[in-house]
DNA sequence: GCCGTTTTCGGCCCGACTGTTTTCAGTCG
């Protein structure tokens, strides 16, 4: 069993405490371990069973919960979360995800109304009778009927690149304005997470209508769904719902701060504020009603006695306490990086040429590239055979006399078929410079297999890395079911590099496998997988994941010259 | 349900906005 199955169990048993009214502490005591349990690198099913570890020595974890996670591991089940759940149907628990209504109400609707899904909520809507309960109205039914066909939609949230755009493109439009000295994206975006549910933007302004007016009259702007004097909600035509809070700038820094979150990360902060005498909220850092700080983050994080911390690292997985030990990384930027070891050109799915590529390379400021199309398996792709890829190298050859400046290395994405053997025969992939092993096909096999063909790719002698290794795309399909801790201790003893492949749909090695293979010293490297020029431009997205896991200059392979690059790979 | 350099009990972050109220509870971030 994997980790994030363990932690929904908690997650279903906090959504199901909380419609029947139990303590909130209780109920986010379930979230917070459920959290510390996703987190987590080593499987809970081994933490579990190996007598030398305790799950108690985890954050948010106790005697009671540690127990439960005992059983879950054993018998694959919980029962309480088997009780409740006959107590209450799973249609109700989905009315939690209605925008606007809670546990409160979804409680009310289910004991007063006995409504049990949301097909049941929308007829109850329709003639009238919600909007006759106590605390109900008019407003709530229609809440409710809008919100209905939205909930039975896909998943809400945005891939990084999408959201980032979209929140760029109102903060340049807010600095325009003349009242406006300060905007900033906050929120998820700011902190870099994988997908974006909504966006918040900061901006100070001596006239707060003047923002919220051209909000409004965005041309991305949809509806306005909610204002106040300082706060408005509006939907954007993209789909993405946007929060825009206007403060001054005194407060830009303390707003800035809270409004980037993370939830997790701001109740440390501010209880640490608490313990030192002051409230901290939005508006600045107070003693009594004095404020103390507030302009600048760093300011802010002064005040309760730490450094400034990226927002990349503000979920409360650890970056407090290395603030506190002034331990905090050196993070990876994106100029750092200096090569880029995936990609793809017409010999395959790319749509341009090796040259064009390299050219596009160059321009981005890199020194050196690997050229991988794919191998024969991927027939979509019209994948290379042993025949047309040595011609394909010969072809890459030729352009190196073409183009100086930047390094070429004639490389293959090599698939590790479903059999564990791979695409290319050893005498091939022993020609090229950098071999890529990936899994594209059977990624639902059961794990023992999965395992078997990363194992087989990591002690194939020519092969240089393992490509987006789960196989996930982000939102749409879980990776697949492998071994970490196996795996890893392999590409460690074998040395054999790990990929963040930058692509926004997969970013995969995710944070928490990238922090666990730095700190088995394997190293990563971070690819943009391009299949055109432009395809260049996300490497961005696979430094914002190395930056959340955590990682420094000196842990990704590509940060090196072209001559340290070489010394790493094992055969050559 | 977790947690503890004053604590094993009594805390657990804090404010804006909305809708349904007639002073506030619920929801959200």
């Amino acid at each position: 069993m994997q980790n994030a199955d363990v932690a929904r169990y908690f997650e279903d048993l906090a959504d199901l405490l909380e419609i029947q009214n139990a303590n909130p502490f209780r109920v986010r005591a379930y979230r917070n371990a459920a959290r510390t349990i996703a987190n987590l690198t080593e499987s809970v099913a081994h933490i579990s069973t190996n007598p030398d570890q305790k799950l108690t020595d985890f954050p948010g974890i106790g005697k009671v919960l540690a127990e439960k996670l005992d059983t879950i591991v054993e018998t694959g089940s919980l029962p309480q979360l088997d009780e409740l759940r006959e107590q209450i149907p799973a249609g109700v628990v989905q009315m939690l995800r209605l925008p606007g209504i809670g546990p409160k109400k979804v409680s009310i609707l289910f004991n007063d109304l006995s409504v049990t899904s949301l097909h049941e909520l929308q007829q109850a809507a329709e003639n009238g009778s919600v909007a006759a309960l106590k605390g109900f109205g008019k407003k709530t039914e229609q809440i409710i009927l809008e919100g209905i066909p939205q909930v039975a939609e896909a998943d809400k949230r945005f891939h990084i690149d999408k959201a980032k755009a979209e929140a760029d493109a109102v903060v340049e439009d807010l600095l325009k304005l003349a009242s406006v000295t300060q905007a900033s994206v906050a929120g998820s975006c700011r902190r870099c997470r994988e997908t974006v549910g909504d966006l918040d933007v900061l901006a100070t302004s001596t006239d707060s209508p003047e923002v919220m007016n051209r909000l409004a009259s965005h041309e991305r702007v949809e509806q306005v769904l909610a204002r106040g004097g300082t706060k408005q909600r509006v939907w954007l035509r993209s789909g993405l719902e946007m929060d825009l809070r206007v403060v001054p700038d005194e407060s830009y820094g303390a707003a800035l701060q809270y409004f980037t979150g993370s939830k997790e990360h701001n109740i440390v902060i501010r209880r640490r504020a608490q313990e030192r005498g002051f409230k901290l909220n939005e508006y600045g850092l107070f003693r009594d009603d004095e404020l103390v700080a507030g302009r600048t983050e760093e300011e802010v994080y002064a005040a309760v006695g730490l450094p400034w911390i990226p927002p990349e690292l503000r979920e409360n997985r650890g970056e407090i306490e290395l603030a506190e030990q002034h331990q905090l990384p050196n993070l990876i930027e994106v100029n750092d990086i200096r090569g880029d070891l995936h990609m793809h050109t017409t010999a395959t799915d790319g749509t341009a040429t090796i040259l064009e590529m390299a050219q596009a390379a160059k321009s981005r400021g890199l020194k050196y590239i690997a050229i991988t199309d794919h191998s024969k398996r991927v027939t979509m792709a019209h994948g290379l055979d042993a025949s047309r890829l040595r011609k394909h190298w010969k072809e890459i050859d030729k352009i190196r006399g073409k183009i100086s400046g930047i390094e070429i290395l004639c490389g293959i994405e090599c698939d590790i078929l479903e059999d564990a053997t791979m695409d290319l025969p050893d005498d091939v992939l022993s020609e090229a410079d950098w071999v890529i092993a990936v899994l594209h096909y059977g990624l639902k096999q059961p794990r023992d297999q999965i395992n078997k063909r990363l194992l087989n790719a990591i002690r194939c002698p020519h092969v240089s890395a393992i490509g987006h290794l789960t196989g996930r795309l982000v939102g749409r399909r879980r990776g697949a079911d492998l071994d970490i801790e196996e795996i890893f201790r392999a590409a460690a003893d074998h040395g054999v590099m790990l990929e963040i492949n930058a692509h926004p749909s997969r970013l995969d090695l995710d944070d928490v496998h990238a922090a666990a293979a730095r700190d088995l010293g394997i190293p990563i490297v971070i690819n943009t997988d391009a299949h055109s020029t432009n395809g260049l431009d996300v490497m961005q997205y696979g430094v914002f994941q190395a930056r959340r896991a955590g990682l420094e200059k000196k842990d990704v392979a590509n940060t090196r010259t072209f001559a340290q690059f070489r010394k790493l790979l094992r055969h050559k």
